[in-house]
RNA sequence: GGCGUCAUGGCCGAGUGGCUAGGCAGGGCUCUGCAAAAGCUCGUACAGCGGUUCGAAUCCGCUUGACGCCUCCA
């Protein structure tokens, strides 16, 4: 098998792939933390680790992808209060509802973007008795303390012999002198310090007992122990958002260190950002958009709705390290290309085999599977989709032909490709309903051309500019007329 | 202030020390009753200034600009 090569955010660089157990991946990615709806920038990174594992089972790999529920609440500041008890007192209902409430709709989300399920979705709630466990060892060994009910990570004592700052590059000893200014609240002993343990004040809603009394577990510390809880000690890839390499990342690689005393990760991965008005999309500053805006077209930054695999296909024309930016001119443009790629897949199924080839299928094939094992390129891969409609236009017309085996060595590449691998959907799926309207559409077809026959022009005309009218078009072509709805 | 990333043709967006990215838009052509659609085809870009090199948009340095992280964030 070829090599894949992953960039690792530990490295800095292209890695060639090899996992612990040959034929196996153990995957981790850190999922969403569910008070709020996911807008499409929190889709974009999911959606990236989706293709990389679509990518790693169409290669025969045996992959065990973890993929958390963040139903815990993460500390917003100082005032004790977190982000689900915050939104839960606001809507006055109980923290579990508001997780269920925006996990179902997560989970709705995923399924119309036509993700696969992760092999086990953990939540953090439902590791309290792992997370206390952790803490515990990281306290015998000597790299926490607890103050006041509350647990800290002592940061400057780990790294004394690890390095805190591995992952992002950074100097503890830089990010002390460049410290803000104290809050002086705080029990913590060092800033960079950073919580395992939290005391529940008497208005936190959700609450554990533990053996430093009543409180919640901290913000990192959920995935140290779902990810080695199913993952083992030392796992193969642990991905994320850009924007979690620090601190969570960081303090995700402190934790594992200070429970098993060896690195977690063999490959960190990370998606980059999706930008809107050249910003990062951002629950908290409202500069964003949700899946539900693209579908339906009701949002100011979009001119209409999109279908769930034009997004997919528009965010897989980036490729997942790149900063990518949102405008209804992009996503305008990627929906001509995603339909242009879905008609020749349709063109390609009703083309004959002929004696000979004069195109080397193999060889096209062979550069799919190179651009996927470079670090996942899905834009070359798309450009090299695209190669291929121009042969198959090419094909159709009888400028260019291919021998049976050829023809279907193309067709079932492409396939592999465009729904396996990338995930997109032709969007013209017939449920009962439209099959009616195929068949009214036929008629109307037939009678135009019956007018057309007659050289009633008007008729005919008339026909086709009130169809269009109602958004649907009518295509005259060599075989007859076609039709696309808008 | 610290750390880091990026600046590509009208727009989006890959890649690379010398050889076509691709999509969208636009020009030309084919098809068509006229259109539309579709197809074919064309364009020759890499922020600025230096340097390395036979040769750089691709490597190095500086400048400018944008963005991300440093605080919850995918």
């Amino acid at each position: 098998m070829r090599d894949l090569l992953i960039y690792n955010s530990l490295s800095n660089k292209k890695e060639i792939f090899e996992p612990i157990k040959e034929g196996y991946v153990g995957m981790y990615v850190c999922g969403p933390t569910v008070y709020s709806n996911v807008h499409l920038g929190n889709v974009r990174t999911f959606m990236s680790f989706d293709m990389i594992y679509r990518y790693f089972l169409h290669l025969g790999y045996k992959v065990r992808y973890v993929r958390n529920i963040t139903d815990a609440g993460h500390l917003t500041d100082d005032s004790e209060e977190d982000k689900i008890s915050t939104k839960a007192r606001l809507e006055k209902l109980e923290p579990m509802e508001i997780v269920q409430k925006y996990t179902t709709d997560f989970h709705q989300i995923l399924q119309k973007f036509n993700f696969l399920s992760p092999s086990i979705e953990p939540t953090a709630t439902g590791h309290i008795i792992e997370q206390i466990e952790a803490i515990k060892t990281i306290l015998k060994n000597g790299l926490a303390y607890e103050v006041n009910g509350s647990v800290y990570f002592d940061v400057l004592k780990y790294n004394e012999t690890e390095h805190y700052g591995i992952l992002s590059k950074r100097n503890i000893e830089d990010a002390i002198e460049n410290t803000r200014a104290l809050d002086g609240q705080s029990d913590k002993r060092n800033p960079q310090d950073f919580a395992l343990w939290k005391k529940a004040e008497p208005e936190h809603i959700q609450r554990w007992n533990s053996p430093w009394g009543v409180g919640f577990p901290g913000w990192h510390l959920e995935c140290t122990v779902m990810s080695t809880k199913y993952l083992g000690e030392v796992f193969d890839i642990h991905g994320g958002g850009m924007d979690l390499k620090f601190p969570h990342h960081e303090c995700e690689i402190a934790q594992a260190q200070a429970c098993n005393h060896q690195a977690p990760v063999r490959y960190w991965m990370h998606g980059n950002m999706l930008t809107m008005n050249g910003k990062k999309m951002s629950k908290s500053t409202g500069n964003n958009i949700l899946p539900e805006e693209i579908f339906t077209g009701d949002n100011d930054n979009i001119t209409k709705g999109y279908a769930p695999s034009v997004a997919r296909f528009f965010m897989m024309q980036a490729h997942y390290r790149s900063v990518l930016d949102f405008s209804n001119d992009a996503i305008m443009a990627s929906e001509k290309g995603h339909n242009r790629l879905m008609e020749a897949l349709v063109v390609l199924e009703s083309l004959k085999a002929e004696a000979t080839s004069t195109l080397d299928v193999s060889a096209w094939k062979e550069k799919c599977y190179a651009a996927m094992s470079d670090d996942f390129n899905t834009p070359v891969l798309i450009a090299h989709l695209f190669e291929a409609v121009k042969w198959i236009n090419l094909l159709k017309e009888g400028r260019e032909s291919l021998m049976a085996q050829d023809l279907k060595l193309l067709l079932e590449t492409l396939s592999v490709f465009v729904f396996d691998v990338l995930g997109l959907e032709n969007t013209q799926e017939s449920d009962d309903g439209s099959k009616k309207l195929d068949a009214l559409v036929r008629i109307l077809i037939d009678m135009r051309n019956e007018a057309r026959e007659n050289r009633d022009w008007a008729l005919s005309d008339k026909i086709r500019d009130q169809l269009l009218a109602m958004g649907i078009q009518l295509k005259d072509g060599k075989e007859g007329t076609m039709y696309s709805i808008h």
